[in-house]
RNA sequence: CUGCCCGUAGCUCAACCGGAUAGAGCAACGGCCUUCUAAGCCGUAGGUUAGGGGUUCGAUUCCCUUCGGGCAGGCCA
């Protein structure tokens, strides 16, 4: 059974404390920071030592006496207070890479697989695509990958604005614009400022549109053939940007806010019923004692206006309801807006008081910061606007192109666009994806397309070295074993042992930076074995060797970089 | 008023449920291309982790508090 060399070490440590009569004690392994304190460390004898009131030291003697791993350590020894720092043998890590090789998967356990709901990118249908969804929407598609890799089962779903008083707006504005024979939707933006202009400036107009939402949520065959014509034009916009994007989310991914219309009734009656949800200043509201209002109260999370109609908050409720019973969801993640925290969790709160969420369904709100422009402000155009997210992808392609133009002059025009497109797009989501999500974060072009360090050229370089090795590499001996001798070597392997590990942290914290950083630990030290340790130059079994280890350093690069959304190139 | 997030090098960010001397990149300075792509590598310099208490063998991490920034809190999403 494959397992990670956190896995493998953490049980062997264990074993060595409950043969020292320290029953259920936690290893905890963790990679060491510094090479002199070998490459992972015990810390769990402290903590068992502090337990049992013993002296740290004298018990980190007893478990190294008991603790075997004799085919895996070179070298383990005690340090500090009580750490076990534990050096990988080369033998052992050459067979762990081997290993890798040889499997599709290159060696990642795929555990028992869980049935995971990413409810990500969510645009509102009703408008273009800004940069605000940029995170949503690469964070939600970098985890889904993950998690499949990892053997789960995802179902993404597009949680899309498409439902609510605008839509009465937009198809009552559709219905003039074809009469006067307008091509109407070219611009979703524009399209959408004239008919709020309209909306506010004419009362006659405002009274047709409310009309119109009536006769949406009614059936109305007219009607509902232009809204889903607006529908199907926005939606094709957004598909569009996904392409562009590399994200993996399809037309039956989506399911917006009408698939729940029929149920909203549904849900606040149940919760009536269910005592939950009581008639408060004219709206149906569910007072949470968990959460204080202004006044000190129960919060009150509304669930119907009072006009009767519904909100997004009883739309989730609905979704949950859906996520649970039909899907059959063990976790559900939402990668929304940091700042809708306090709705998400009265939500689950609501859901789980009326039994929408069972308590073995996992729900978690994964939030994120806003984008903010160099200047600390939320980022925005000189004017103010919004930024358009196909406006700022085609500037991050702009940009790359003439950066790959100036490095590669003499290269055909067509290579130049393909290598700016992926450095482009890469560089933007990089970007992005390696800061811890939890903050907001400053958007700059230098530094996302700046050529050096932390950043997705770097990435893709690396991947285009190697790349350049096997172009001239006439033949190799795919079957050769691994001999690490140089720490270069070592290093490298000990890098390329961990991608397993990266990739659970990253599927249990949900938080993409975490690959991120392994892929630029990775790349950085290929780039030092490939400046210390001559491949093709070198000969007999060391070259082979080394063959291999630049196959499964491209592999795993490649691979890690899919995982994240973002391509590679054999030539840049 | 209440709650959540954040504050780390000049700048942008890390630090894996508390671990050893807080790490990278940019910017600055100094080296390395007749040898597999210099979008690279090596080195120097840069820190009272916003301030103050506490918990303990050990705190950027946990608790309390002050300051500063962002966000949310009854019919928007």
């Amino acid at each position: 059974m494959k397992q990670t060399l956190i896995e493998l070490l953490d049980a062997r440590v264990r074993a060595a404390l409950n043969a020292v009569g320290c029953e259920g004690a936690a290893a905890v392994i963790a990679p060491s920071g510094r090479p002199e304190f070998g490459d992972y460390q015990a810390n769990g004898v402290m903590g068992a030592a502090k337990a049992r009131k013993m002296n740290p030291r004298a018990l980190a003697e007893q478990v190294l006496a008991q603790l075997d791993l004799a085919e895996i350590a070179s070298k383990v020894e005690i340090a500090g207070p009580g750490f076990i720092n534990i050096t990988i043998a080369p033998d052992f890590l050459a067979q762990q890479l081997e290993a890798a090789l040889a499997d599709e998967h290159l060696g990642v356990p795929q555990p028992a697989s869980q049935r995971v709901v990413v409810d990500y990118s969510s645009p509102n249908l009703a408008k273009e695509m800004h940069v605000g969804h940029l995170r949503s929407t690469i964070i939600g598609d970098a985890l889904a990958r993950v998690l499949r890799f990892l053997g789960h089962q995802v179902i993404a779903q597009n949680h899309v604005g498409d439902w609510g008083t605008q839509f009465g707006m937009l198809t009552a504005y559709l219905i003039e614009a074809e009469q006067e024979g307008e091509v109407a939707l070219a611009d979703l933006e524009d399209f959408y400022r004239r008919a709020k202009q309209r909306f506010d400036a004419d009362e006659a107009f405002a009274t047709r549109a409310r009309e119109c939402v009536v006769k949406l949520q009614g059936g109305d065959a007219q009607v509902n053939a232009l809204w889903q014509k607006f529908l199907d034009v926005s939606l094709h916009h957004c598909e569009s940007l996904y392409a562009k994007l590399g994200v993996g989310l399809k037309r039956e991914d989506v399911r917006g806010e009408s698939a729940y219309n029929d149920d909203l009734s549904v849900v606040v009656r149940d919760l009536q019923a269910k005592g939950l949800a009581v008639e408060s200043e004219g709206a149906q509201v569910v007072f949470l004692e968990e959460f204080k209002n202004k006044e000190d109260q129960p919060q009150a999370y509304i669930v119907q206006k009072q006009d009767g109609g519904y909100l997004y908050s009883t739309s989730d409720l609905a979704a949950v309801r859906y996520r649970a019973g039909s899907l059959k969801a063990d976790r559900v993640l939402y990668v929304v807006d940091a700042r809708q925290a306090l709705h998400f969790q009265q939500m689950f709160t609501v859901a789980r008081k009326a039994a929408y969420a069972p308590e073995s369904m996992k729900l978690e709100h994964v939030g994120f910061g806003v984008m903010l422009g160099e200047d600390g402000k939320p980022f925005k155009t000189r004017t103010g606007g919004t930024v358009k997210l196909a406006e700022l992808l085609d500037e991050a392609e702009h940009r790359a192109f003439a950066l790959v133009s100036e490095k590669n002059s003499e290269m055909p025009e067509a290579q130049r666009r393909e290598i700016a497109h992926v450095v482009g797009i890469g560089s933007v989501k990089y970007a992005d994806l390696s800061k811890n999500r939890n903050s907001d974060y400053v958007f700059s072009w230098d530094s996302m397309l700046s050529l050096e360090g932390n950043s997705a050229p770097y990435l893709l370089f690396a991947y285009a070295r190697i790349a350049g090795v096997f172009r001239r590499a006439e033949n190799f001996d795919a079957a050769a074993s691994i001999v690490l001798t140089e720490e270069a070597e070592r290093q490298l392997a000990l890098a390329l042992a961990r991608f397993a590990e990266a990739l659970q942290t990253v599927a249990r914290e949900t938080m993409p930076h975490f690959l991120c950083a392994y892929l630029y630990e990775l790349a950085g030290q290929f780039m030092r074995f490939y400046e210390a340790c001559p491949v093709l130059k070198s000969e007999g079994s060391v070259r082979e060797s080394r063959l291999r280890l630049c196959q499964l350093t491209a592999r795993t690069l490649k691979t890690g970089l899919g995982l994240l959304g973002i391509e590679t190139l054999e030539q840049m």
